[in-house]
DNA sequence: ATCCCGAGGG
DNA sequence: CCCTCTGGAT
């Protein structure tokens, strides 16, 4: 794909999208965190569900790490993985607590430090709350980035290495959130619209499985 | 490479 | 039944 298609390709999806946002729910950074944190290999509409009740009961640090792990298990229980992410959770919480005063760090390095944030949760923070120019790679991203040919790799680092180097400058602080809405209503794991979708006379895929 | 792990869709 | 959902730690 050259540079003109590559134009081309964020123009029309940032024009398909009028708000690239996260679907997400929260009201403060720490609450964009645990949900990040909860949504892994989860809908974000299954973590709405659950992080409603809790932010109305917690919805600080020092209010979660008070419920416990027990206790935050009970609102988080009808996400996967509960077991591991309440653990991870409280556990994050004492550590903004004790070294952070109680606040959402602003560094890489500090929120990979966290248990349960890896590099992906760090760039959605870091992009999100921060409007720092990172693309977090899920599996929606790493879908459509191989499937369009913007960006190939067989790793989730070689495709983000590969998007900040394909993505024109205006478009690298709501890049993450065309690609991941795009992945998520149109082309879709199983049966893509590709019928639908903006890009398709640009995008490898389509004329492939016609 | 494997485990964790509920809910929704087909 | 199957696959997929904004992964991380070992």
């Amino acid at each position: 794909m050259n540079a003109a298609q590559r134009n081309e390709f964020f123009a029309r999806l940032q024009e398909s999208i009028p708000e690239p946002i996260t679907e997400l729910k929260y009201r403060t950074r720490f609450q964009l965190l645990v949900a990040v944190i909860l949504s892994a290999q989860a809908t974000d509409l299954s973590v709405n569900r659950a992080t409603r009740k809790l932010f109305r009961v917690a919805g600080t640090p020092k209010a979660i790490q008070e419920l416990g792990v027990s206790g935050l298990k009970k609102y988080i229980r009808t996400i996967g993985l509960y077991n591991t992410k309440a653990f991870n959770i409280i556990k994050t919480c004492s550590i903004l607590l004790e070294d952070h005063a109680g606040r959402v760090p602003h560094e890489r390095s500090a929120l990979e430090a966290l248990p349960g944030v890896g590099r992906k949760t760090a760039n959605v923070v870091l992009n999100t709350a921060f409007g720092e120019p990172t693309i977090a790679v899920d599996t929606h991203i790493f879908r459509v980035a191989n499937r369009t040919g913007i960006a190939k790799g067989r790793s989730v680092l070689q495709v983000e290495h590969g998007l900040l180097r394909a993505t024109p400058e205006p478009y690298l602080k709501t890049a993450h959130h065309l690609l991941i809405l795009h992945g998520r209503y149109i082309c879709r794991a199983r049966r893509p619209l590709c019928t639908e979708c903006v890009i398709a006379d640009i995008c490898g895929f389509s004329e492939k499985t016609s």
